[in-house]
DNA sequence: ACGAACATACCAACTGGTCAGTATTTAAGG
DNA sequence: CCTTAAATACTGACCAGTTGGTATGTTCGT
């Protein structure tokens, strides 16, 4: 009895090293893999040897979770493309370059995110998606800015649509997310330093 | 009762054109709006008039209607870029401008298509997706060759890596489904024009 | 003893799917 | 041209399983 009693102990104190975000990290590996709707918590606890009790101690539905893992995601986002931009020892293409490196680079560790916040965005709560939205959006505008900045100081050809350059780039780097996996055949280094040669340079011969 | 009779009569006949069709096409603007899983057969019934009895005369499972979806979109979209290709009076630089024109141009009638096609894939049975990805890794695989028939021909850059360049312009294009409204302020045929300047030839200045 | 961190049992609503029957169209036979 | 039988195109009631969410209890550290 005692015994079954210490490991009952162990198990929990292991476990208190932050339930909550063993909770988020494991549905976005699961939301990731099968989709939101596709996952339902008890798929979730299930996996955490946890049941919905305590899901619903740290959480009060299932689309605040969704929401918390969208809102993490965007804000750590764009704060890494504000340093960019910030950082003005770089000139606009090198602004650019980093930027595409940064968003390539993290798909390792954000990748999984990447992937719900554009494919479950849709099941916010209008109250969230208006949290959400704006962020994404600045995201978006800083390139446009960013793009046109660089035209004005002849770094980037004049007749260029920013805000068209803009999406063309974000698709370019969003869709990454999709097929990009880390330890494959190509190095994330690689696939950057290409997109940025392509986005820069064009690749039609001289 | 003959007047309730006749006007019975031409509504199953109106409905008769195709009711097959009907109800694929109003899933595709369900399961675009809101998601495959988030969407019941009985929101599709209801929306048309009739009952899940009709949905499955005419379907075996929900899972076989997005099958249907996948399918004609991917079919449709390859067809389409094969009758370019095999256009021998365009060169390279002309086939990559008309698929990047004609996938951009088709947003109107296929975006809702596509979005579901990228999103809602993996609610594929196994044997299902057998069929879907082999098509979908051929759109990418041709785009690959062309890069490289274009690179041997010296209309491309020699140091270009073609599978990385082509996901790069798949997501430019495939991107553009997430954003592109058509009647909004940009025109298809502006959007894709940038698009392939900045394929082409870069967004640096000279 | 008390609050934090869980577990257990439960529920109404909804899900994809089935099935036995009904209406309607079509085609053949008289 | 009319009857009739079979095929086609549906309806409506039903079911077992699952869902997100809740309410109540129990264990644990302090």
């Amino acid at each position: 009895m005692l015994l079954w009693y210490n490991a009952f102990r162990k198990q929990k104190d292991c476990g208190a090293v932050r339930v909550k975000e063993k909770i988020t990290e494991q549905s976005i590996r699961l939301f990731e893999k099968k989709g939101f709707s596709e996952t339902s918590i008890q798929d979730i606890v299930d996996s955490l040897g946890v049941t919905k009790g305590t899901f619903y101690y740290y959480f009060s539905s299932k689309e605040e979770l969704l929401m918390d893992i969208h809102y993490k995601y965007i804000k750590n986002l764009v704060e890494n493309q504000e340093k960019i931009l910030h950082n003005d020892k770089n000139n606009c293409k090198a602004k650019l370059s980093e930027i595409v490196h940064m968003l390539i680079g993290n798909i390792d560790i954000q990748g999984q995110s990447a992937k719900i916040f554009f494919r479950e965005m849709k099941n916010l709560k209008p109250e969230h998606l208006e949290k959400i939205i704006p962020l994404r959006d600045q995201f978006r505008i800083n390139i446009e800015e960013l793009i046109k900045k660089g035209i004005e100081k002849g770094e980037f050809k004049n007749h260029l649509n920013a805000p068209i350059i803009a999406l063309g780039i974000l698709g370019v780097t969003n869709w990454s997310y999709q097929w990009f996996k880390t330890g494959g055949s190509m190095s994330a280094k690689e696939v950057s330093d290409m997109f940025v040669d392509m986005i820069l340079n064009g690749i039609a011969g001289h």
